[in-house]
DNA sequence: CCCTGATTCGC
DNA sequence: GCGAATCAGG
């Protein structure tokens, strides 16, 4: 193996695999060839798939800011102060809508992309049941992070009013409702 | 300690 | 683009 690359096969088998909620190091283990789960985290990545479809492990709640401040920075000479490169949203609350009992059943249409078809920049908005061959994913220009505009503002709900309402709850209820 | 994904950065 | 090193957390 003196160059695993990333070969199409290789990566259909990655996205394949990624969404359908395999571990990274599950995942390097099957494609073989000497990738570490590193390099499957990275791929994933750098594909846009980052953040799950089916998300089996539960809180998210946790968001990183200093990843690698380890090594110390040695040499620096005229090093920006501190380029604050990221700008965040407030907080940004991913929102899977996935009700047992939802009343209304399927109100998204489109669904171009498969695992197959999506690429770094198509909106990973996922439509119907990961595990089902009908799975499919928005598919339009994702503009904010791995989500068109639409479904970005489903995804990342900005933190619900404080105090001017009276209940938060019902507010977020109704914007809700909508999608769901 | 096992695992998970996320992030940075030298290559 | 790639992935090791590192981090933060379950």
């Amino acid at each position: 193996m003196t160059t695993a690359s990333w070969t199409e096969d290789r990566v259909g088998a990655l996205k394949k695999l990624w969404l359908e909620g395999q571990s990274a190091s599950q995942i390097a283990k099957t494609l073989g060839g000497g990738v570490t789960r590193n390099a499957v985290i990275g791929k994933v990545h750098r594909l846009g798939l980052s953040g799950r479809a089916a998300p089996s492990q539960p809180a998210r709640t946790t968001f990183r800011a200093a990843a690698r401040p380890r090594p110390a920075a040695p040499a620096a000479p005229v090093q920006a102060p501190s380029a604050p490169r990221r700008i965040e949203a407030a907080a940004p609350r991913p929102v899977m809508a996935v009700q047992p009992s939802a009343p209304a059943p399927m109100p998204e249409l489109p669904g171009t992309a498969t695992v197959m078809t999506l690429g770094a920049h198509m909106c990973k908005w996922p439509i119907g049941d990961p595990s089902s061959r009908e799975f499919s994913f928005c598919g339009r220009r994702a503009t904010e992070n791995v989500y068109c505009g639409e479904h970005a503002r489903v995804a990342y709900q900005p933190q619900v009013r404080r105090g001017a309402s009276k209940d938060g709850a019902t507010e977020l209820a109704r914007s809700l409702r909508r999608y769901i």
